[in-house]
DNA sequence: TAGATTGTTAATCGATTAACAATC
DNA sequence: TAGATTGTTAATCGATTAACAATC
């Protein structure tokens, strides 16, 4: 396992290969070339090796490398291997979608319980996790040193919600929220937005539709 | 409006202008410099410029773009204005929630119907959305020609289905299945990847902890 | 006119790809 | 040994940033 300051490119693709591992039938061979996963996943060979590289050095020349230890090895980088606690704030829809569902897990991340201004919503969902009034928010996360917090509420409230986040301790914010966030430069935003991923789609659409006109 | 072929980059940035465009209060002023708009996104002055200046000419020396305008030709470049009709395949919680999620109109799409292998599940939704048995969704998508399909389905089965899609007649997916897809190259798969999401959160939980120390 | 702001051309930066030596 | 495969160094490509002329 190498030092970090991994470039983002090759953070977003490490858990690609990772869950391509895992994915791999128990009675596959233990050792995977570089090759293989590169067109399994359509990605260049040299791209892939480059990668791994960056995180271990395993690879064997003509052997290639052995499937347990780079996932291991991969879990470590990533933080798999250890937990990450979580809070959501609006326990609407998707906030107790996102409270009830198990994956994330498997990704080292526990959603812990969520909040929101609603006080009738307070209580223990299904799953058995709580939700609090969001007046509670600052205290708990003190309490617990949360550092990631997810937003799961209207636009309109989303940045009153960052701003709490961060004066409650938050360091990285999911933000679902259909709205820029500003936050202090040592805060982590990332948006999970559903306008892009939908842009890329009918762009895509558009040029297929020009292509077979022409 | 200019000719497309803009770069993936750009692509991902627009819609995030158009957001902000819209969110502006009704009494905001008339006219916007790109230096607002960057200072307001955490972006680079020149950036927008470069990134408006490639969807319309619209921008005046000294006085800035106009609100309205740029919000249509942001829509008109980005396909707003026209409908893409979509359907889900995987009538579980998250497929549900995307058939029921009223907000796809502001980004142009529209959630005609879900299928599900399960037949039991066949019927109105609350919103009043068909679910219909998988088996009907070839004919289904030729008769009403659905170009962008969404998997909702779990890893396991996401790339039957795909497959399915793709003989149906659809050219861009949606993927929420944690799995890596393959498909013919004229074929657009744009993962949804929670595993990437949270990467991105936890290595700059990493790092601030990391800078902290020392 | 002076100054703010645009849009373009050139320079820089970073990431991907190609070429190749090392090695099992 | 021969050949497949790794990992690194150099070349290419694309995207961002800087510099600057045009203009209202």
């Amino acid at each position: 396992m190498k030092q970090n300051s991994l470039s983002k490119a090759v953070l977003e693709r490490l858990p690609v290969y990772l869950q391509y591992l895992r994915s791999l039938p128990a009675n596959a061979p233990e050792n995977i070339s570089a090759t293989t996963i590169a067109n399994e996943l359509g990605l260049g060979e040299v791209q892939v090796r480059k990668d791994l590289a960056s995180v271990c050095n395993l690879g064997r020349p003509r052997i290639g490398y052995m499937v347990s230890c780079l996932i291991n090895e991969l879990e470590a980088v990533l933080g798999y291997n250890k937990i990450n606690d979580t809070i959501i704030v609006g326990a609407g829809k998707l906030g107790k979608a996102l409270l009830a569902y198990e994956g994330f897990k498997n990704y080292g991340f526990n959603m812990v319980s969520a909040f929101d201004i609603d006080e009738s919503k307070t209580g223990l969902t299904e799953t058995g996790k709580n939700i609090y009034p969001l007046s509670e928010l600052k205290k708990r996360c003190k309490e617990m040193q949360i550092k990631i917090g997810v937003i799961a509420v209207p636009a309109e409230q989303a940045q009153s919600v960052c701003d709490l986040m961060v004066e409650s301790g938050i360091l990285a914010i999911w933000n679902f929220a259909p709205i820029h966030l500003n936050v202090p430069k040592n805060i982590l935003v990332h948006n999970e937005n559903m306008a892009t991923s939908l842009v890329l789609l009918s762009s895509h659409l558009t040029e297929q539709l020009n292509e077979r006109q022409s």
